[in-house]
DNA sequence: TCTGGGGTCCTAGGACCC
DNA sequence: TCTGGGGTCCTAGGACCC
């Protein structure tokens, strides 16, 4: 049996929890420049506010009903996201952190009468020790768990933990469950399958194995045979590295300045380097694009995205953002206001095997002491200690109701009132 | 005026090998 | 009229997830 933990409206229960007037009140949370909705409370779900909806196109009931908005504060979200992994990881045996707002727990040992108990237990344990309330839904398969975690938010006599594996019960569950909210089913799979006439996952589950995976490949057929319970999706027990890392943002306005997109273009490249010493590794290859709005259609479009091979793969700071920024001046064409840039590192390799190159004139040993001096200092003095000269530039991004980090900077640890 | 960011996996088709 | 058989690797596009 597997188990699936997942935070309750994350995003705005991290904010509850430093501000507790917020509960019972609509809250949002917004993506970077305050765009588009990305977190609600169930007040707002109650009133249709629906995922991914620009806040413009909503003002007139955020002004109606008082709805409180939030910037997005990942380092905040990111800190209480651990301190949940955390307790969870010292109730069960292991855990699979598959999000920031979830985990699959590894209920295999535990005795089958004990598991409802026990999710319920630690659903109060998490309450407790983070402020963050969770759905547990404990299942024979992750798809099925995932389902029954969703149950747990429509009813909360559950206590937080539903278990779900009796034959008669998971039938029952499935013929109210529509097929566009089961995990593995998107948005194209879910509108052909209504063409079909299969409405709930119940409905899925009568369709023959066949039909479905001719249809919707072995992925599909997956979800198929989850719902029957039989595990498809195996328990994770280590993280796997990732295989791409990539840092994209969108500007509050259009950028014409190249000096601008050149520092934002050296801040994301630095954030990567990080990241690909974080997980030891190194890239060979490293994009680099820039767009403009693509919401103005009276304004000309432009889309340039360039990838360049590295002869040594690498994940040196300066090395990158050496590159990055020459990238600049090969893509960007004068005239455009650009909206957005990303990097892109692949084709990612362990930092210990390194093919080296014989006409290579860098000193690795050099830069890798160096990176690590870099990475030291910003550890213990705040991230952006030493920067790039490069970099040195502020970013146009929009956050005007952003909370403070109350867990991760102490300049901004929560004030008590006595 | 204002529209997010970061990932994975699978398949098909083309280029290439012997 | 007729044109082999068996592979690998890479990329782009499409699906999905949070």
């Amino acid at each position: 049996m597997i188990g699936l933990c997942d935070c309750n409206n994350f995003f705005v229960s991290c904010e509850r929890v430093f501000d507790p007037s917020l509960n019972g009140k609509p809250v949002l949370v917004l993506s970077g420049n305050d765009g588009c909705v990305i977190a609600r409370s169930n007040e707002t779900k109650a009133l249709g506010i629906k995922m991914g909806t620009p806040v413009f196109k909503i003002k007139d009931i955020v002004e109606k009903y008082d709805i409180k908005l939030f910037s997005t504060n990942f380092p905040l979200y990111g800190d209480m996201s651990k301190r949940v992994m955390n307790t969870l990881k010292a109730y069960t045996p292991a855990i699979e952190v598959y999000s920031i707002d979830e985990s699959f727990l590894d209920f295999s040992q535990f005795p089958l009468e004990s598991l409802k108990g026990n999710g319920e237990k630690i659903a109060k344990i998490v309450r407790r020790n983070t402020g963050i309330p969770v759905s547990i839904g404990i299942a024979p398969s992750k798809t099925l768990a995932k389902i029954a975690s969703k149950l747990c938010k429509q009813y909360p006599a559950l206590k937080g933990a539903c278990l779900l594996y009796k034959d008669k019960d998971i039938e029952k569950v499935l013929s109210r469950f529509p097929i566009e909210d089961v995990w593995g089913i998107g948005r194209r799979y879910s509108k052909m399958l209504k063409e079909y006439h299969v409405f709930t996952a119940l409905d899925f589950f009568h369709c023959s194995p066949d039909w479905v995976e001719k249809r919707m490949s072995i992925v599909g057929l997956r979800t198929w045979k989850e719902l029957h319970g039989i595990s498809c999706i195996s328990f994770e027990h280590t993280l796997p590295d990732k295989q791409t890392i990539c840092v994209s943002r969108s500007f509050s306005r259009d950028v014409e300045d190249v000096d601008e997109i050149k520092a934002a273009v050296s801040k994301f490249t630095t954030t990567i380097a990080m990241k690909l010493r974080k997980q030891n590794s190194c890239a060979g290859q490293i994009t680099i694009y820039i767009m403009t709005n693509r919401f103005r259609e009276d304004k000309p479009q432009m889309f340039q995205s360039f990838p360049i091979k590295l002869e040594v793969p690498t994940n040196s700071t300066l090395e990158l953002v050496k590159i990055a920024v020459s990238t600049i001046d090969k893509i960007y064409r004068k005239g455009y206001g650009y909206k957005k840039a990303g990097v892109i590192v692949s084709d990612l390799h362990s930092s210990n095997n390194i093919q080296l190159s014989l006409f290579d004139k860098l000193d690795r040993n050099k830069h890798s002491k160096l990176m690590r001096t870099l990475d030291g200092i910003n550890a213990r003095r705040g991230r952006d200690t030493v920067i790039l000269a490069s970099s040195d530039k502020k970013l146009s991004i929009k956050s005007e109701h952003i909370s403070n980090r109350f867990t991760t900077s102490w300049d901004e640890i929560i004030d008590v009132k006595v």
